[in-house]
RNA sequence: CGGGGUGUAGCGUAGCCCGGUUAUCGCGCCACGUUUGGGACGUGGAGGCCGCAGGUUCGAAUCCUGCCACCCCGACCA
């Protein structure tokens, strides 16, 4: 198979869906829009899903498990939630099949069809806040605070590898509160919780903003969210925390007695990431070469190659490499010792380049010969001979570094994609000629957001948390603003 | 879902307009030998219901109809 990878100037595009297939993360499968994640891939997953449900459980979550189907009738009891997801459900209208009567198969039995249909969930607030009518009585009930690892289903038009897919797995979290403060509260904190975990372990800068109203997720009075800003320029929403307002507790009549004895709504949040970080991931850091991982998630962090002409040198390499396995996995790091004789190491070096394998060292005799090795970074691709003795804190030293690396190149190229423009003239001159985010007063209306977005496909991110009061006016319209905001194209 | 395109071996493809021997080539795969410090080389070999289902025809990868999947551009979106 050739794994010549397109370059990212290209087509980045081309090289994102080449790269997912070719590292062996992810395919097509034969269902319309849903993906295979690969062994590879799913490792990665895997790692991010241990870390955040770490973080999860550190602040005071409890997982539990919610049904994959919903009554088409709890879905229309919130009206605007219905409104955003009725366009992509998948509904289940029967329950059996039977042998087609010309022999051509199964066909669904019409006599098997649900008096009412289900939905494949879209997200599960519906059925959770259901579930919690029963669960919530008095103040003594609250806070709860629970998460769900779950599939859910959209039915996208268009869908790409971990971006996009019809099915995609996430975590989604739900919690019910005695007052809105302390939802707001709630829904800060695990927006703290993805951009920590986003910056600390994807490598990933991100901008915590607020979604204007037409961004806003269908039920909720208040999103926030994480952006990133990917290496072509486009933004990519990596996760949004949800303050529901007393919608959902109204919808489905969740009430609790107060310590003053008074019948009250609870208040909600709701907060999710998913696959998609997986995309994220991949095209903040990676290269024309493959994928780049930061060592926080690489499911090898160092990969050790012999170099050998015939079994008696294989022999000698490997009882030296087996003590610096032992040393390394001593401390923490994951270690793959490659021995395989049915692949040269030039095409072992091509192929952990490819899959984002932070470290390789490669042993040979000469090394045997001087007590050396050679340890090569996938980040920079520099190559260094070291002394074997040093080896461990080497490669912690250096893992950390890349870690580290890998984060401030992103930000770097954040920093510099992020561009102040007082008319709508050099707006569409800096989405135009050199993309990222393009920071830009605006009226604070709708239907202006709506026009900019007709005209120039630049949505708004978000309103960074962070912004500083500023008067100025607004590049489309001209009428006053209090201060800027982020707009950007984005996935 | 609208416009455009593509489905031929695991992957990439030629052939299709203009129907007619055994479906082309490269990579990969298997065997043997030589190799091994950046994707090795030679020789031999295996692998195809030409996306699926109908139709036209003496005869279909090729023509017609329907369906499915994928890619690009829109609308929708985590």
């Amino acid at each position: 198979m050739s794994k010549k990878l397109t370059k990212r100037e290209d087509g980045y595009s081309k090289w994102y869906n080449e790269l997912v297939v070719k590292a062996d993360l992810a395919e097509n499968s034969g269902v319309r829009g849903c993906m295979v994640i690969k062994p590879y891939g799913y490792a990665i997953w895997e790692k991010m899903q241990a870390e955040l449900d770490r973080k999860f459980k550190e602040t005071g979550h409890e997982n539990a498990y919610f049904p994959l189907f919903i009554p088409k009738s709890f879905l229309s009891k919130e009206a605007a939630h219905v409104d955003g997801f009725a366009k992509e459900c998948a509904v289940v209208t029967h329950y059996r099949l039977k042998n087609a009567e010309d022999g051509s198969g199964v066909v669904v039995d019409p006599d098997a069809k649900l008096e009412e249909e289900l939905i494949v969930r879209p997200t599960s607030e519906t059925i959770i806040w259901d579930t919690y009518r029963r669960w919530i009585e008095s103040y003594r009930d609250l806070p709860l605070k629970i998460n769900q690892w779950a599939n859910v289903v959209r039915w996208e038009m268009r869908t790409r590898l971990f971006l996009r897919t019809a099915e995609f797995l996430w975590q989604e979290g739900h919690t019910a509160h005695e007052t809105k403060n302390e939802a707001l509260e709630e829904a800060e904190l695990m927006l703290n919780v993805y951009a920590e975990f986003a910056e600390e372990h994807m490598a990933m800068p991100v901008i915590k903003g607020l979604k204007t109203e037409s961004e806003r997720f269908a039920g909720a009075e208040e999103t926030y969210c994480i952006e990133g800003l990917m290496q072509d320029g486009k933004a990519l929403q990596a996760g949004t925390s949800h303050f529901l307002g007393q919608n959902f507790a109204k919808a489905f009549d969740v009430k609790f007695t107060s310590k003053e004895g008074k019948r009250e709504y609870v208040w909600a949040t709701s907060w999710g990431v998913s696959t998609r970080l997986m995309g994220a991931l991949i095209m903040t850091h990676s290269d024309d070469l493959g994928l780049v991982l930061p060592p926080k998630l690489a499911p090898i962090q160092v990969v050790i190659i012999p170099i050998h002409r015939n079994d008696e040198q294989l022999d000698a390499i490997s009882v030296k490499v087996n003590e610096i396995v032992k040393e390394l996995r001593k401390k923490g790091v994951s270690v793959k010792y490659d021995n395989r004789t049915t692949y040269k190491p030039g095409w072992k070096f091509a192929e952990y380049e490819l899959k984002g394998v932070p470290l390789r060292i490669a042993m040979g005799p000469r090394d045997l010969e001087n007590g050396t090795l050679e340890i090569a970074r996938r980040d920079t691709l520099e190559k260094k001979n070291i002394s074997q003795d040093t080896i461990v804190s080497y490669v912690e030293k250096t893992l950390e570094e890349i870690q580290n690396n890998l984060y401030n190149k992103a930000l770097d190229y954040r920093e510099t994609h992020i561009t102040e423009v007082n008319t709508f003239e050099e707006f569409k001159d800096v989405l135009n000629n050199k993309a990222g985010f393009v920071s830009a007063h605006w009226d604070g209306t709708t239907a202006t957001e709506d026009k900019i977005k007709d005209l120039t496909k630049a949505t708004i991110r978000c309103i960074p948390l962070n912004n500083k009061i500023e008067e100025g006016k607004c590049i489309f319209t001209g009428e006053k603003s209090v201060q800027r905001v982020l707009f950007a194209k984005a996935y």
